[in-house]
RNA sequence: GGUCCCAUCGUCUAGAGGCCUAGGACACCGCCCUCUCACGGCGGUGACACGGGUUCAAAUCCCGUUGGGACUACCA
């Protein structure tokens, strides 16, 4: 094992938000680099200028905050690689493809889109087994003189071995692969080109990232060796080794199909509006795909000492919103009430209800029995407005049944100054003793009279919440 | 079509030849606890895709079949 120290990257494309599957992604790299003490490099690639948006690179970036991630180089923080936004690095990009066309392991091409269709639809009518490039430029020797022209890597003959941390060996021969584009006519360079630059330029040492990458795998590690080559004499002599690659199986919908929106939620975002905690999220999203014996519940510190790169598992799993939300409810519960109840507040202002005397506590026994955050704003309705749900048939079967209980319980509770859960509890029960009954034929309907349902927080809980004045109120009507 | 990847309960998974009459979790069902709901506890339904090998022994190794998926751009 070397010893060197792990560098590793995110690098989303802002073209839209971050994805669940990105954020795994994110989180697996962030885990690695954590884990060993290395360093995790968030990189910006914005070379789609068409589709690159700044908004969604701000969006990004601020969910993953939002996730707990940090890192150590990025847009924002900078870092002794800057810049890290692709389209800010083009004379490197320059520089490197430049010197390809001079070592002649990339070649000019001037082959029309019309020429290119038409080889297509060709290659497409004879069920050909190999399509592609057909070479054409590639022995033009055609110079900067050209005019309108792409660059394409020269592809070498032999097989190409990927290494992978999570596949093992994943053998391609050069023969499958055409001698792609790696900068377009008006000088933009493509993916495949870019990530190599940086991942050599920043240090890469392990790329963890989702398994629709496993076929470029090869295109890029000729592309190292095309880099290996220009090496010679330049200032990337020792540089361009390619990292280690681990490809993580995708995540699916729970139909099987293609995560959209379709079949449920894919951006984090809309999860974190659903009401799902951050812890909930890392939780879960570590669970897919990976796995630590029979362990369910992970916080971030138990990932970041457990977390290795050899659990992670090979089949791709399916998106499951009960599991998700299940895990969300242990979160609800784990984490510490005030912590609950700042999230909540943001659900509370959503429906318009400002701060309430008795916020922390009013969170504290709703969390017991929400999953998610959006729950437990909808069930603390009765809390903050008289605006709420009644049920107007239980309130008819159990009230004027209950009529004297009520009554009774009306009144040692207008003498109750103390509105303490210990003491409500304390009158409560004293009354029940003293009329010998139960306290299951007091409790029912003096939560009907509450909370107009049958279901709901403990008695004393919702009494000492509610408050005095409107506890009082709210029975008073039930015996009018 | 081609290249590549994958295959254990409905879902997430444990399993790295004998510990497996396959374990855990979600969901579902029943019981218990209980002021309701929820939590929690106990129990139940439920899977090694199929066919060949290899081996004394296979969920685990090999081959094939089938089924999913990714890629097949002058997107990333």
């Amino acid at each position: 094992m070397s010893s060197s120290p792990v560098r590793v990257r995110f690098a989303p494309s802002p073209t839209g938000n971050l994805h669940i599957g990105g954020a795994r992604t994110a989180l697996f790299n962030w885990l690695l680099a954590r884990k060993t003490g290395g360093q995790f490099i968030i990189r910006v690639e914005d070379t789609d200028a068409e589709r690159s948006k700044r908004h969604f690179e701000d969006a990004i970036l601020g969910e993953l905050r939002w996730l707990g991630l940090d890192w150590d180089e990025g847009p924002d923080v900078g870092g002794p690689h800057a810049p890290y936004r692709q389209t800010e690095r083009m004379e490197r990009y320059n520089a490197l493809y430049t010197q390809m066309l001079k070592d002649g392991t990339a070649y000019r091409c001037t082959c029309s889109e019309e020429r290119l269709n038409a080889l297509r639809a060709d290659q497409e009518a004879q069920k050909a087994a190999r399509r592609g490039y057909d070479g054409h430029c590639r022995d033009a020797g055609l110079g900067a003189d050209c005019g309108p022209h792409v660059v394409r890597l020269r592809v070498p003959e032999g097989e190409t071995h990927v290494d992978d941390l999570i596949k093992g060996d994943v053998c391609f021969a050069n023969a499958d692969i055409e001698d792609f584009v790696i900068v377009r006519p008006d000088g933009m360079p493509m993916y495949n080109f870019v990530v190599v630059c940086d991942d050599v330029d920043m240090g890469i040492t392990h790329v963890l990232r989702g398994d629709e990458h496993l076929i470029n795998t090869p295109k890029q590690l000729l592309i190292y060796a095309a880099l290996a080559t220009a090496a010679a004499g330049s200032d990337l002599v020792g540089t361009v080794v390619p990292p280690r690659f681990g490809h993580m199986p995708l995540i699916l919908a729970l139909d099987g199909s293609k995560m959209s929106k379709r079949n449920g939620e894919t951006s984090v975002g809309a999860y974190r509006e659903l009401g799902i905690h951050p812890e909930a999220m890392m939780n879960y999203l570590a669970r897919l795909g990976w796995s630590h014996g029979d362990q369910e519940i992970f916080s971030v510190d138990d990932l970041r000492t457990l977390f290795t790169a050899e659990g992670i598992g090979k089949s791709p799993s399916k998106w499951d919103m009960e599991k998700l939300t299940w895990v969300n409810s242990h979160w609800m519960r784990a984490l510490p009430a005030e912590t609950v109840a700042l999230r909540a507040r943001a659900f509370f202002e959503a429906r318009g209800w400002s701060a309430h005397p008795r916020e922390v506590a009013l969170v504290a026994c709703l969390r017991e029995r929400t999953r998610t955050l959006v729950e437990l704003a909808d069930a603390a309705r009765i809390f903050f407005t008289e605006d709420y749900v009644r049920d107007e048939a239980v309130m008819a079967a159990t009230l004027p049944a209950a009529r004297d209980v009520l009554t009774g319980v009306v009144t040692v509770l207008s003498a109750t100054e103390d509105w303490s859960e210990k003491s409500l509890e304390a009158a409560v029960h004293g009354w029940c003793e003293t009329n010998g009954i139960k306290l299951g034929k007091v409790a029912q309907p003096v939560r009907v009279a509450l909370c107009g349902q049958k279901v709901g927080p403990g008695l004393y809980q919702t009494l000492h919440v509610l408050g005095r004045e409107v506890a009082l109120q709210r029975l008073q009507a039930a015996i009018a």
